[in-house]
DNA sequence: GTCTATATCTCGATAGAC
DNA sequence: GTCTATCGAGATATAGAC
């Protein structure tokens, strides 16, 4: 087990560095002299461990793309046997803390949406093909909910959309949230506590009925 | 009058292919030869009417960021004085039918927004800063109609920030939510008939109470 | 104002010593 | 495995004729 002598962890720092860089600059905004400055190491050691930018690209975003499934899929899991809206509760909570920890996964990801994902399309329909991905899976969740009266019929595909854009695009538009909401910018953390009361507010009640 | 010896509309050519190039390919990843292409004229037509793609570039986002504002604008204008409610429904029709017509200005306005936005932070706060922007006039109205009991007494500007990211997201998700609602991908007018219908029944009522 | 040809430069990628 | 030095492609930008 001692005679590996491979490098330390070269290239996971490569590949960490990379994710943040891209997140920042985007695919072709990044540079390979930022990446390899970023991980302290030299450029030439990028193609070595990675043949091109492209490849370290793909292997970047397929990492950044399994996480958020995967962040989607344990918001969906933890939301598990309770009532629908105690679901809803767990899943805006546990989905707004990983993008809260990892906005680098959503910005590229976002990036890779505006492209028109020909590199999504494939990933995308690949593991969407068999109905019950994450999304799926919630959607039919809600279904449940509505079956047993739980909440109102409404479309639950519908609904899981309406659930991520309120968690999500927070994040995307943060720059402009600011500037509505000042507390975004010096406490973000305040900000998607009260974020996260109001989305819960607004989908359990609507705002027709004042019930104060 | 007639003796104006300059180009039929040029530059407006040029502007009108900049505009689509970048939206599609971003800041970095757009090509000037691609931009000349697309404007069918000859690649240093753009160099003389604009110097340099970094200030085509700024010019570009400059009037898309514009826009995106007039738009809001409208959309709240055109909310004006009725109750909150249906005002709140003309901004959700008048603001998605805008996008859809315009994808490549939210495009163009999320990216620069995922950059990080050095040069959005300027340009925003110096139109935020009097307190009349559009979203800040768009929350005073809800205010209002809390103050006159129409509504439920939630916080206005987040309220804003919700109904924004309902309205949005989706075009930026488009990808992914099509595989989740097909019909999105093939017929967009109509889903986004049952998107706006769909927001509208959350905002008024929320989900918890079943009313079938 | 518009074109062709070309200069200049940035950046991804490689060669080769250690 | 890691570095320095350098090549070569491709993109922005300019020169100069028309």
């Amino acid at each position: 087990m001692s005679e590996m002598e491979r490098a330390p962890d070269t290239e996971e720092r490569i590949f960490e560095a990379a994710l943040r860089v891209f997140a920042r600059k985007g695919r072709d905004g990044a540079r390979m002299q930022e990446i390899a400055d970023e991980a302290q190491i030299n450029k030439a050691m990028l193609h070595y461990y990675f043949r091109s930018k492209q490849r370290l690209y793909a292997q970047v975003f397929q990492h950044v793309f399994r996480r958020l499934n995967q962040a989607f899929f344990e918001a969906v899991e933890q939301a598990g046997e309770r009532s629908v809206l105690a679901a809803l509760e767990a899943f805006v909570d546990h989905y707004i803390r990983f993008i809260a920890d990892n906005t680098d996964v959503l910005h590229l990801m976002v990036n890779e949406f505006l492209a028109g994902g020909e590199v999504i399309q494939a990933e995308m329909s690949e593991r969407m093909a068999h109905g019950d991905a994450p999304p799926q899976r919630f959607a039919a969740l809600l279904g449940r909910g509505i079956e047993r009266g739980e909440i109102a019929p409404v479309d639950p595909r519908h609904l899981v959309v309406t659930v991520v854009s309120l968690c999500l695009f927070p994040f995307v538009a943060l720059p402009m949230v600011s500037t509505l909401i000042p507390i975004a910018a010096d406490d973000l953390d305040a900000f998607l506590e009260q974020r996260k009361r109001h989305i819960l507010e607004v989908l359990r009640h609507g705002i027709e009925a004042p019930q104060a």
